[in-house]
DNA sequence: ATATACCCGACTAATTTAGTCGTAAATACT
DNA sequence: AGTATTTACGACTAAATTAGTCGGGTATAT
């Protein structure tokens, strides 16, 4: 339980790299992915999306790559995690999936309670966290 | 991301149906599969591993089925979901899994306190917490 | 032009989860 | 004793998800 995809711990990795980085210097999906010793296509959709989410930007061509263009204090772990894997919550009906036993259901109010534990400790924590 | 599995699902809902069930009143698997439209032998492996945790004890047998032996209150949430679904943790280096890379990886740090972050959550959350 | 780098959807492979089945063992009842 | 009921459990198959690859595209610096 609670495993998070590769592909958003190897967008973790690539960010506390971007942001370790000196201001607006790109970087390659290439470089990272060597240094790391990750899958580089992979790595590729991971910055792909956050680059969709604007938490990253790119520059194509020679001497392209990506820079972080937002505050790693004003992204949370929830956005974070929302871009790369979708909702997020302990369970699907939290976000009705067309569960067809709502009613007979007995434990969907903990479960929430307990999605809402979780959102909040996500929602604290930022990227600025996850770089000490 | 978070998902639990089925199992814990069907696993939480049973539980939580043994809680308000009289106090030594024995409720079979076939009951609750059936009461909450579960399959039942998934149901049923469920429960013997709780039944193997000592959370809910068995008695074989017709009029047998199972009953709650432990205070719900003393049964947090990571107690319960290691038991149906092994270590907690949102990477699997926390419990070295022959990661290769632990010298390259930029992450382990901050994703260990995400980790104790969730376990702190989970640990303070007890079954009776899921009762109301 | 051409080489570099991002973009993106479609595809396959691997892994995990869900669910089923067959058999065994205990026990209550007749 | 014999049968029906109920848990125990490992092996198996099916479904779903995740991981990773591939091919073709677009932008751009030199």
């Amino acid at each position: 339980m609670l495993k998070i995809t590769r592909k958003a711990e190897y967008a973790l990795i690539a960010l506390r790299h971007l942001i370790s980085v000196k201001d607006g210097k790109l970087v390659t999906v290439k470089e990272i992915s060597t240094q790391y010793e990750i899958p580089q296509e992979l790595l590729a959709k991971a910055l792909q999306q956050l680059a969709r989410a604007k938490i990253i930007e790119a520059t194509k061509g020679p001497s392209g790559g990506y820079k972080l263009v937002r505050d790693p204090n004003e992204i949370n772990m929830t956005n974070f995690f929302e871009i790369l894997e979708g909702p997020m919550g302990i369970m699907d009906c939290y976000f009705d999936s067309g569960c067809n036993q709502l009613s007979a259901c007995n434990i969907r109010t903990p479960i929430n309670r307990i999605n809402d534990s979780i959102r909040t400790i996500f929602n604290k924590m930022t990227l600025a966290d996850i770089t000490y």
